[in-house]
DNA sequence: TTGAAAGCGCTAACAC
DNA sequence: GTGTTAGCGCTTTCAA
């Protein structure tokens, strides 16, 4: 590996000066002559030079690499991928520690790597089991302490999307399946807000988890006694065990009823036939957590970001009446 | 930040000492007392000291870093998963580097941190426009070379299982449905192979490609005039077009005719009706990245694993004949 | 403009 | 068993 000392004794120049040109410095502090300047870039470039970071992290106090803790579940990596892509953007890089060990190990080698900063996207019940010496950490970070590193993102702006479509196509009768859980309360909540803009009277279904899943026992009779003439779903999962359920009972969609899920999911993108969604912006809600970082490890603090909107992503489960 | 120094003066022991203890060198050369080592352990863990791992890489040249290079495309978080979880099993970390700025920007950004090891996953498309001078790098690397770091996976085994499944659920006019590219190839070999062991008439139909997808107007023809019992996909992606298709014409699956498709994609666990299909080890894979990228770390070379078969999945589009 | 020298946190050879 | 010392690759202060 090529160091500054070989660029220094090939160009004929001290190592301070190598130094000194690397890193910009000469056009601030130090004037050095021109063609010295471009006689060690040149050298460093012919020679294959690469700064070693982690010197550089040692001396300066300053690392730009970033940790993200988290489960990593299947769906995060176009979360990932944003962040990742907004952080090289910047002369970033990104460590990913996974929770398998517990969080208080997962920090532990946070620190061990003298990271710039630490994003954790974990749930309120993890951020209470971490050791309390962590939480007045000299690194940067987000979503260690309680309540803070939720992801951005506005469910019931992005809830009423759907509604204002299924409006907009020409239904009235519009049923909201949701759940008693915080989430899906506040996409509900976008929901019944459209509705009553429209003067419709909003109608909610509910229903309950089940070993996993959720139980959608209901829908016989919400089809034929309550006969809506569409469903939103607070999820595409939900929404795709109706099209299952639908299936087996030879209903066709949107024929008897429209659907729209939430959500956007990949089965979204692939299904028959294919489902009217809220497409939840994962890449983009990757870039804000960089800046979110990024700005922190910067100027000691960040704004919170206006949370993001989805987007309608229109599909064949919804009919034109 | 804590140090050794801390460590030392407190316990009032030189930072050798310490470094020895930490290390756990005193049970090989050093013979340091049991007192003192307990004594230095416990000042250590009461301070809160955590080594510096970059400091360390700098003075033993060595990196317990690995790179991984990749797109990350939306399927890969598995992946990812396996190889970190399996790296932290054995003290190592992952940085993970976009190819955002293009190959060559990626490998340098590895050496820039002097990671232990550089694992790609990238195209040979791409492996092709690697800077020769990155070739011979000092970092242990897999997937940079052509043809290297494919990920381990037996394609006509695992196709096997497909028909072995259908034949057995009493399908004899099977026809496979593939593509002119390798890997769909692969497949559809071992779905011949499977065929002729039951003196059964291998059938194949092919898709081409059409602006990112595949063109399926033969579907007609194959129900009305070739009708299959079965149609044996080369991937999920394809089954999920003709059931878009089917759909559309109210011909229903499996009633009509089974359908396998192949991947285990998110769709596959949630489309109407749940399709069979054969499970790529996506996580399983990424364990073993790390487990070749490892051994090449610390013992110069690395064995070609055995490429894993997948698992069938069954689903509710085949039928019992 | 340039070079010498100290220092970042750590390992390791060597002498005490 | 323990302390001293040099050194890893880099930055940065201070003189020259």
């Amino acid at each position: 590996m090529i160091r500054m000392v070989d660029i220094a004794k090939k160009a004929g120049v001290s190592r301070t000066t190598v130094s000194f040109v690397l890193n910009g410095r000469y056009k601030q502090d130090m004037k050095i002559s021109e063609p010295i300047v471009r006689l060690v870039l040149e050298t460093a470039e012919e020679m294959g030079y690469v700064k070693d970071e982690n010197a550089n992290a040692i001396v300066t106090g300053k690392s730009r690499v970033i940790a993200i803790i988290s489960a990593f579940d299947d769906y995060m990596m176009p979360t990932v991928r944003g962040c990742m892509e907004e952080a090289q953007e910047h002369g970033c890089m990104l460590k990913l520690i996974s929770l398998k060990d517990g969080i208080n190990e997962a920090i532990r080698k946070a620190i061990a790597f003298r990271v710039g900063g630490i994003y954790a996207i974990i749930r309120s019940q993890l951020q209470k089991q971490i050791d309390p010496k962590y939480l007045q950490l000299e690194i940067p970070s987000i979503g260690l302490k309680l309540h803070t590193g939720k992801m951005a993102f506005n469910q019931i702006e992005s809830a009423k999307l759907g509604t204002e479509y299924l409006i907009q196509k020409g239904h009235r009768k519009i049923l909201f399946w949701g759940l008693h859980e915080e989430i899906a309360k506040e996409r509900e909540l976008g929901y019944v807000q459209v509705m009553e803009k429209y003067g419709l009277k909003p109608e909610i279904a509910y229903s309950s988890r089940q070993n996993g899943s959720w139980n959608i026992d209901m829908l016989d009779d919400i089809l034929k006694n309550r006969k809506p003439d569409a469903i939103q779903c607070f999820s595409d999962l939900l929404a795709f065990k109706i099209m299952r359920e639908c299936y087996k009972r030879k209903i066709f969609i949107p024929d008897t009823f429209s659907l729209m899920g939430f959500g956007h999911t990949p089965a979204s993108r692939e299904c028959a036939p294919l489902l009217a969604t809220i497409d939840e912006p994962y890449f983009e809600t990757g870039k804000i957590m960089f800046h979110q970082i990024y700005e922190l490890m910067e100027h000691g603090t960040y704004k919170a970001y206006t949370p993001l909107i989805g987007t309608l992503i229109p599909g064949e489960t919804v009919a034109e009446k």
